[in-house]
DNA sequence: TAGGTAATAT
DNA sequence: TATATTACCT
C-alpha cells in the first residue's frame, strides 16, 4: 500500500484520481489482455486495493464522475505507450504486404470486440500509439486486403487487384504519414484513381509500395496480353487499359511486362530428353515448336497439360521464343537448342489464349493454369 | 509521353 | 533469388 501512496504523491493526486488513472490504464491494458494478462491483473488489483483504501478513508468522491477525463492519464501514459510503438511498428514493418496488415486488422477487430464499452476513448489513444491504422474501417479493410496470401486464400475471388492497402490512404494525411516509418506498407494508396504522383507526395519520398500481382491480376494481365497479340506487341499502356484496373500504373504494368518477357524468353531446359529418345521432329505450331505432329494436333488444346507434367517448377513460364526466328535461328548459342524449344502449352484457363496464335508472339503459356495447380504466391508466368 | 531496359530496393 | 520500383535512355 505504501507503494500506492507514494505513487500518488509522486503523481500529485489523491486516491480518486489515482484510481481513475489506474482504471484508465486498465482499460488500455485490456486491449492487450492477451499479451499482458499479468499487467491487467496487477492493475486491477491495484484498483481494488485503492478502492478499499478509499472507502476506508473517504467516501465523498464520486469515482464515476472522473472516469471521463483522460488528460492526466494520457500525460502520464505517454512514455509508456511510446515503448510499445517501436515494437508494434517493427512487427508491422517487417512485411510490407497485406499479411501483417491483415493481422493488424484482425487484431483491431479482436480488440474492438473485447472492449466495446470503452472503444471511443481507446481508439483515440490507440491512434496515438499507432498500433492501429489511423482509419477506422476495420472490416472493410480486411475484406479488401489482397496481397499474395490473402488473395490466394480467398481463391482470388475478390477484386482482381488490390492496390496494396491503398484504401487506407483516404484518411492517412495526418497521422499515418508522420508516424509510419518508411518501411510501413500500410500507407498504400487508394486504388481508385490515385495516381502515383499523388502517392509520392503523400508518402513523401518513400518508395512506392510494392504492388502484389495476384493471380487474378496476372490473369487479367495475360488476358490483355493475348488480346494485344502477345507480350512483344503489347505495350504497357495498352495492357493497362485492357486490364482496366484501378490504380494500376503504366510503370507497374511495364515492370510486370518486363519480368514476363524475361521469363518467357528464358531458355528452358529440355527435361523431356531423358525420357524421350525420339528426337521427334518439332513442329511449329503458331509460333511455337511442338515436338511431334500429334502435339501439333493437340497443341492447342491438351498438350499443355501433358507437357506441364514434364517440367513443372513452381513457376511456369511460357518458354516461347518470342521473337525467335522459327527456322533460321540466330547464332545465339546461349540456348542449347534455340530452334527447338519444347513449348509448354498451358491452357491458360483461357483457351482463347491460343486463339490468336496467328500473331504468335508469346502465347502458349498460361500461367493461370499453372498457378492454379501450383499454389505459389507469385503468379506463374 | 511512352516504351525498353538496367540498376536498385525489398 | 525473385520480384517490384526507379532511373535512364531512346
Amino acid at each position: 500500500m505504501y507503494f500506492f501512496t507514494e505513487k500518488m504523491q509522486s503523481l500529485k493526486m489523491g486516491f480518486p484520481d489515482y484510481i481513475q488513472t489506474l482504471e484508465e490504464e486498465r482499460r488500455k491494458i485490456q486491449v492487450f489482455s492477451k499479451e499482458l494478462p499479468l499487467s491487467l491483473e496487477l492493475v486491477t488489483q491495484a484498483i481494488e486495493t485503492c478502492k478499499q483504501q478509499l472507502s476506508g478513508t473517504t467516501s465523498e468522491y464520486n469515482l464515476n464522475g472522473h472516469s471521463e477525463c483522460s488528460e492526466q492519464t494520457t500525460s502520464t501514459e505517454g512514455p509508456v505507450l511510446e515503448e510499445f510503438i517501436p515494437i508494434k511498428k517493427r512487427a508491422s514493418s517487417s512485411s510490407p504486404c497485406c499479411d501483417e496488415d491483415d493481422e493488424q486488422h484482425s487484431h483491431k477487430q479482436r480488440v474492438s470486440k473485447e472492449n466495446n464499452n470503452s472503444d471511443k476513448r481507446k481508439s483515440d489513444w490507440l491512434r496515438s500509439v499507432q498500433l492501429w491504422n489511423p482509419d477506422p474501417p476495420a472490416e472493410e479493410d480486411v475484406s479488401k486486403i489482397v496481397c499474395g496470401v490473402e488473395l490466394k486464400r480467398s481463391g482470388s475471388g475478390g477484386g482482381a487487384f488490390q492496390p496494396l492497402h491503398k484504401e487506407e490512404k483516404s484518411s492517412k494525411p495526418s497521422e499515418s504519414l508522420s508516424k509510419t516509418p518508411s518501411s510501413t506498407p500500410v500507407v498504400a494508396t487508394s486504388s481508385s484513381a490515385v495516381e502515383p504522383a499523388e502517392e509520392k507526395s503523400l508518402n513523401e519520398g518513400q518508395r512506392k509500395l510494392r504492388r502484389c500481382w495476384s493471380q487474378d491480376l496476372h490473369k487479367r494481365f495475360l488476358h490483355a496480353l493475348q488480346q494485344l497479340g502477345g507480350a512483344d506487341s503489347a505495350t504497357p499502356k495498352q495492357i493497362r487499359e485492357l486490364m482496366n484496373v484501378d490504380g494500376l500504373t503504366n510503370d507497374e504494368v511495364k515492370s510486370h511486362l518486363q519480368k514476363y518477357r524475361l521469363h518467357t524468353r528464358r531458355p528452358i531446359p529440355m527435361v523431356h530428353n531423358s525420357s524421350d529418345p525420339q528426337a521427334a521432329p518439332f513442329v511449329l505450331v503458331g509460333n511455337i515448336f511442338v515436338q511431334s505432329p500429334e502435339y501439333a494436333a493437340v497443341a492447342t488444346s491438351t498438350a499443355s497439360r501433358e507437357v506441364a507434367t514434364v517440367a513443372a517448377p513452381a513457376r511456369i513460364y511460357a518458354p516461347v521464343a518470342t521473337h525467335p526466328t522459327p527456322v533460321s535461328h540466330p547464332p545465339d548459342d546461349s540456348i542449347k537448342k534455340p530452334q527447338f524449344k519444347k513449348v509448354k502449352l498451358f491452357e491458360l484457363s483461357n483457351s482463347d489464349d491460343r486463339a490468336n496464335h496467328s500473331e504468335g508472339a508469346v502465347h502458349s503459356n498460361s500461367p493461370t493454369s499453372s498457378s492454379s495447380t501450383h499454389t505459389s504466391t507469385s503468379p506463374g508466368y
